[in-house]
DNA sequence: GGCCAGGACACCA
DNA sequence: TGGTGTCATGGC
């Protein structure tokens, strides 16, 4: 299996494109609300069903934690699948409360099990563990969401069609920090937002990125 | 009116 | 392991 290094990509893209401060919240728990209510769904929808949390709750997880899910299910509404999101939001809200969501202390709680504890949780799949990792704990991880997929496949990758597939053949340094796995995947979104089609690709500055210095 | 968006999961072969 | 259907809303 060819492994992928893909800092010269990284901070090819972070030259051209500048920091992408992405995904700006007010607070880390708000970070894994819109994590949950993101899938599949494009972020006006989550700003809806936020909007209608945050007049609510505040925002407060204890707050949403005492409403019934018929209650989650109405505010969330905007942001579709609101049956399996309620569920999956209320589980995910209640993990986090029993250790009274300091983030910090989970980290040392489940060390290396992190990841995997985070996918036990009904609703969290690979992508939202990835994202929780890096936005929310502050670790070093790769977001092999569709963005990056479609990245990496324009970029002459093969078989890298799933989530685990691009994971598995990313190879980051040791010295890849939370901060640049934050700005990476920021940078792979806004990129992907700008180029949907190879033909866009085409015409991007990456056109020229020669594969040679990713591998 | 059809298509898509920052997925997860059950089910099947 | 990999493919497919389902869950749902709002904007264009």
């Amino acid at each position: 299996m060819q492994l992928i290094n893909p800092m010269p990509l990284y901070h090819k893209m972070l030259a051209e494109m500048g920091p992408s401060h992405w995904w700006p919240a007010d607070s880390k728990i708000e970070i894994v609300i819109g994590a949950i209510l993101v899938q599949n769904t494009n972020w006006n929808n989550v700003d809806l069903a936020l909007t209608n949390l945050r007049r609510e709750t505040g925002l407060d997880p204890s707050r949403i934690l005492q409403l019934t899910p018929q209650q989650v299910q109405e505010l969330i509404r905007p942001s579709g699948f609101y049956v399996n999101k309620t569920k999956s939001l209320l589980a995910v809200l209640h993990w986090f409360s029993v250790d009274h969501n300091d983030f910090t202390k989970m980290a040392a709680k489940y060390g290396p099990k992190l990841r995997s504890a985070l996918l036990a949780l009904p609703g969290v799949g690979e992508e939202t563990a990835d994202s929780l990792l890096v936005y929310v704990f502050d670790q070093p991880a790769f977001i092999a969401d569709k963005y990056a997929r479609n990245l990496f496949s324009f970029l002459g990758y093969r078989r890298i069609d799933t989530y685990a597939k691009l994971k598995r053949r990313i190879k980051l340094p040791a010295n890849f920090d939370d901060r640049d796995a934050q700005e990476f995947h920021g940078l792979i979104d806004e990129f992907g937002k700008q180029c949907k089609t190879r033909e866009q690709f085409q015409k991007s500055f990456l056109a020229s990125f020669s594969l040679t210095n990713s591998d």
